[in-house]
DNA sequence: TATTTGTTCGGATTCAATTCGGATATTTGC
DNA sequence: GCAAATATCCGAATTGAATCCGAACAAATA
């Protein structure tokens, strides 16, 4: 039976963003299994044992972070959403993959590094909310630009733009030399994405 | 400086080929973290110190796993090739993914709970070779079916449409209630491919 | 202030990965 | 066939990272 409290006081709650903070940068500049828990602790300027007042374990430090991850993404989109409603689909697309590249190329790149070695699990984990908010964002462009889609075929669609998109992407800005400029990358996924919602909205 | 010799005699192939074999079993029962070197050991019957005879160390062990899978769906592809030449688009892509669901799903799904739990280094090292035996059917096929798209456009599209498909037929195979079925999941990927295919190569 | 509750810490413990050196099997040279 | 040489196999011992724990310290409470 681990212990695990929950902060109370405000020194307590300084020491559970410090940790997973660290745990963002450890991740990025070692890996995911080059980070330890001392790493981590001393990153954050923290005794080890710190750690399991308010971790189970290790992966619990991972989840935290995964949770803020998809916490912020999911922000930066409905920040996003009243921009995009403005635009044609190609535009809006790009409005919302260049949102997306600033993000994670932020801070040193440390949520693009986060990424890149998260584990499958989290991984998973993040496409839930993800793909909650983004069909959303697709319903609510659909409803305004109407005669885009049929709507049956929305559920369908909307998983394969979706899951498909977000992993070009993040292929993309993982891979070091990629064979497409991030640009092209826009166009052909704006592109594929309008002429379905042409073809299949006629 | 560790050894990790090349098996010369047969019995010393068969030890590496029963690691690695183990290796996918205690994967797919216990996920990544959950195996140990023992588990693969004792699954496989050999001592622990065996594996260090062919393995530097454990995540060489993955790294073996990973190259014989992807030799095995590279494999799986090239034999559907021919089959996929004389279908249509919506056919030809309904025949390679259910292929591929087989491939992934055949003895007791090992090879679907291997990627399910693989690391996110050894998927992109997945990519790789993938992309570029997809990439070689795509041109093929659209050599043999002219007008289908233009070629200028083929990097783009192939990027977005191989990476992205197969993160889709992952993620939906993977997940234990997905919204749409793997049949409506093959439906919108060759409707989407095909629509496309059609309006830019008008 | 005394008491109780929350927090920090790092040495001690535990457990898995890896090493090591010897035992056993196979091949090679004669 | 019989060493000697080489290849293979093994599991107890070592190493190092994750986790536990109990004492010390800080804040809140009464």
């Amino acid at each position: 039976m681990t212990r695990t409290r929950k902060p109370k006081q405000q020194r307590a709650v300084a020491t559970t963003e410090a940790i997973i903070r660290a745990g963002f940068i450890c991740v990025s500049e070692q890996g995911l299994s080059g980070t330890t828990t001392r790493h981590i602790a001393n990153k954050a300027g923290v005794g080890v044992g710190s750690i399991y007042e308010y971790f189970k374990d290790k992966e619990a430090i991972f989840e935290a972070m995964n949770e803020q991850f998809v916490r912020e993404v999911v922000a930066m989109i409905q920040g996003a959403l009243p921009r995009m409603m403005e635009l044609d689909v190609q535009n809006a697309i790009r409005e919302l993959l260049t949102e997306l590249k600033n993000f994670l190329e932020k801070d040193k790149f440390v949520y693009l590094n986060y990424i890149k070695n998260a584990s499958p699990t989290d991984i998973r984990e993040h496409i839930g909310p993800l793909n909650q908010i983004l069909t959303e964002l697709a319903m609510q462009y659909v409803m305004r630009h109407p005669g885009l889609m049929r709507l049956q075929q929305i559920p369908a669609s909307s998983y394969i733009f979706i899951h498909g998109g977000i992993f070009s992407i993040v292929s993309h800005l993982i891979d070091p030399n990629p064979p497409i400029s991030f640009d092209e990358l826009c166009e052909g996924l704006a592109s594929i994405i309008a002429s379905y919602g042409k073809v299949a909205g006629e």
